[in-house]
DNA sequence: ATAGATGCAAATGTTTTGCAGGAAA
DNA sequence: TTTCCTGCAAAACATTTGCATCTAT
């Protein structure tokens, strides 16, 4: 089984919690694992159906909440309204196409620390944040001059 | 009537496009510009009705789109997925406290700089962007220390 | 008179909950 | 054999749509 590492990191967050181990929670936790990430409920939903056709989307919906738990998995709410799960890491933001759906994941030093200096200006104190840009990805331009 | 110069620029809106002015849209628009922004379609809802109390969600929700089409109001999203207008105006972003949901608006060229240098890097064409930070606001700080 | 607007009820799409039966420890 | 899980069906929730009726022009 491939993702031997994070199927022991949900193996050793189940016993510690007193939860169980079961097929279902090990295939949703493969499928998001095997994804690019960035993957919503449904997508995950219809991958685990292909190999166990009994699963519900209840159980991915429980699932994916155990997983950001679990501190595996992140939430991302982009503007479709659909939530994406994605593998989690540290503090990133997001470039997406709004034409073919591409999602790039930034990093930048300098917006963070502007982000800080106006948190302090404003007296607030920082929990986290979420910042995107949406445009049009260089493959999408290309096939517009094309339109 | 306060607001002349928002109901004028609906009225023109209106006009230009051949559609009615009634008196659901323009005491929509009254509600919508009497709040700070960040109005919720519940929100006005609750309020217009007050005074029309014959009015239904759907004329909100289709009266919000056309004041957004108009160039009067613009849709945010913020995290807890309900959408919220606010009065359309140039780039800002927001500060939102997740205790008591107080919004405060924000502006820095240097992140609006960088953000261009990401686009650029990536190949990407930016059409918009969305920047959120979360956090506890002073009042809620201080409200949390005495607890 | 007529194009367009309204409000109700029903549908939508996504996510959550209640519950009875089922599986892991 | 007990505790926790699962999947179904139904609920929740915010928003949208179909439609018959009403209203501004």
């Amino acid at each position: 089984m491939a993702h031997e590492l994070e199927q022991k990191a949900l193996a050793d967050y189940l016993e510690d919690h007193n939860l169980k181990h079961t097929r279902q929670r090990a295939a949703i936790l493969e499928v998001f694992l095997e994804a690019t990430g960035h993957i919503t409920g449904e997508e995950i939903y219809q991958r685990v159906k292909s190999k166990t056709p009994s699963i519900g989307y209840t159980t991915v919906y429980r699932t994916m909440k155990l997983l950001c738990e679990a501190g595996l998995a992140s939430e991302q709410h982009f503007d479709d309204g659909v939530t994406r799960y994605e593998i989690e890491h540290e503090h990133h933001d997001h470039l997406v196409c709004v034409r073919c759906g591409k999602i790039v994941e930034f990093e930048c030093q300098m917006i963070e620390a502007a982000q800080d200096e106006i948190v302090k200006r404003h007296g607030f104190r920082l929990l986290r944040h979420r910042h995107e840009l949406y445009g049009h990805c260089p493959a999408c331009r290309r096939k517009e001059k094309e339109d």
